[in-house]
DNA sequence: TTTGCGGCTGTAA
DNA sequence: CTTACAGCCGCAA
C-alpha cells in the first residue's frame, strides 16, 4: 500500500468531521479503510503545512483528550479552535459522549 | 541494519 | 486513576 493513497483517503475523512464535532485517530483510520493505523493518522496530520484547511483540531485520541503534552502551543492551540467552535474542552479531555462525530 | 519513538488503540491488571 | 503489552509502521539517528 502507498503511504500516498492512505494519505489521501485520511485527509478526505477528516476534511468530512463538521464543525462542533470531533473523531478519533482509530475511528478516522477505520473510515478511511485502514484499521489499526490510527499512528498513521497522527504522522499525517503532523506534517500538515501550517495554512492548511484541514480540520486536524477535530481529532483526538481514543480516550477523548488532545495528543499533545500539556501546555505546549500545539496544544493551547487545538484546544482554543474546539473551543472556538463550541467544543467543551475541560484539562484537555472532550467527552466523546456528547461531541463525537457520528459519520 | 537495528533501534527507539511517535498527535494511537484495545485489553487487562 | 496507573502501568503494561501486543499490534501497527514510517522515520530519523
Amino acid at each position: 500500500m502507498q503511504i500516498e493513497a492512505m494519505q489521501q483517503a485520511i485527509w478526505q475523512i477528516v476534511s468530512l468531521i463538521p464543525a462542533g464535532r470531533v473523531a478519533t485517530y482509530g475511528q478516522i483510520a477505520a473510515l478511511a479503510g485502514f484499521p489499526k493505523q490510527a499512528r498513521a493518522v497522527g504522522r499525517c496530520l503532523s506534517r500538515l503545512p501550517e495554512d492548511s484547511q484541514l480540520p486536524w483540531h477535530r481529532v483526538i485520541n481514543a480516550q477523548g483528550r488532545i495528543s499533545f503534552a500539556d501546555l505546549t502551543p500545539a496544544f493551547i492551540e487545538q484546544s482554543q479552535r474546539l473551543r472556538a467552535e463550541g467544543v467543551q474542552v475541560e484539562q484537555g479531555r472532550i467527552r466523546l459522549r456528547e461531541y463525537q462525530w457520528q459519520p
